[in-house]
DNA sequence: GGCCGATGTTAGTCATCATTAACGTTACCG
DNA sequence: CGGTAACGTTAATGATGACTAACATCGGCC
């Protein structure tokens, strides 16, 4: 978004190692923090020493801000579309689970890293990612208002953190059921939580 | 519990310096992770500097083993009390909710901490905190196969982590409710999430 | 009053790590 | 061909950070 890169395939693959790194890293920050993760690592992640990394990115932050910020996009404007797509309220709630629950299920380390490590991306970055992440709950609570009409912003601000705490736990719950199951199972808890009477 | 501290106030109060200590590191560890917490943080926040820590515990890590082997404990000891002292299932699961509403509401940095660091605890102490957190599992597994039967053990295990993910969820929005208010919430989303249907 | 144990302090020490420098290599393009 | 852009490589460099050493302090207890 920021480079200006003919299209016209470089050398190999367009953009690939970008990519590749990114995914790497993710996975890396996942299992052992940002901190706990060198730049040798990452690039021992895929198949470079070290410092080629900064080919690619301008330093560690810059990575994660890159990540966090792509992540925080596709949620945002995929739950956004999806929601204007939808007939009512109830299927825009049935929409943005089922975005959430895809990206939970097939990308358990940028979930994780998501919620884990917006603390260690700077500052310029950092306020966008937040404002991002800020206007999709507010996508939630706006479908939830329209829905369970009667219940106040902060109980559905609340309950939609909750939901989303219990849609991400997927990552700890790894491979026990398959996929579709396990799809189908959060689906249906996050509805009955949702729904559940308020005290 | 490992220590033979004569239980005579030592100079000051008892233990007061270790616990003050491993109460600063968990609010560091749940802000910036442990590697982005150094032992001079630590110190400072408990109005020492740096090396003082040594007194207290062999090491970084070895503090936070001691900080995570007690939560595991805490959380699997008082559930198991409370449900063989439950009547029955519905009571058991009550008292579960109950304990770990309470917990989550009053110690984020701990629930944070404890599941998020365990990878940076050396082997021995992981092991057993390990055990102490899948006993805990099986706590609410066992509970609620009494009062679902017919749903597969593996359901109700992923169930369980998904309930878990909802609970502590507190941390993400803190204050925005009060605390009672809030308890009650978890607690009927929590209810109705387990008793969704499974497909 | 002098020893001791608990608790701190400040100055190393030794690793690790992010980042930069200086120096190839390859492939395409004219 | 010669240039150049994309992509890597291996050595610094400079911080930071965990941990250790050597040296206080201070409250009780004989």
């Amino acid at each position: 978004m920021r480079e200006m890169t003919t299209d016209r395939t470089p050398t190999r693959v367009r953009g690939s190692r970008r990519g590749e790194i990114l995914d790497a890293a993710a996975g890396l920050f996942a299992a052992r923090g940002f901190h706990g993760v060198s730049i040798e690592d990452i690039g021992a992640a895929v198949g470079t020493s070290g410092p080629a990394l900064y080919r690619h990115f301008s330093g560690k932050e810059a990575l994660l801000a890159e990540m966090l910020l792509d992540v925080s996009e596709r949620l945002h404007t995929s739950g956004a579309r999806r929601v204007t797509e939808a007939a009512d309220a109830d299927e825009a709630l049935d929409s943005l689970l089922a975005c959430q629950i895809e990206f939970a299920l097939n990308h358990p380390a940028l979930i994780t890293v998501h919620d884990r490590e917006l603390g260690n991306v700077p500052e310029p970055a950092r306020r966008r990612i937040r404002r991002l992440q800020r206007l999709y709950v507010e996508e939630w609570v706006t479908v939830l208002s329209e829905l369970y009409p009667g219940r106040s912003q902060a109980g559905l601000r609340a309950a939609t953190h909750a939901v989303f705490g219990l849609l991400n736990s997927t990552p700890h719950s790894a491979g026990e059921l398959p996929p579709a199951v396990m799809a189908d199972l959060l689906r249906g808890m996050a509805r009955a939580a949702l729904a559940a009477p308020e005290g």
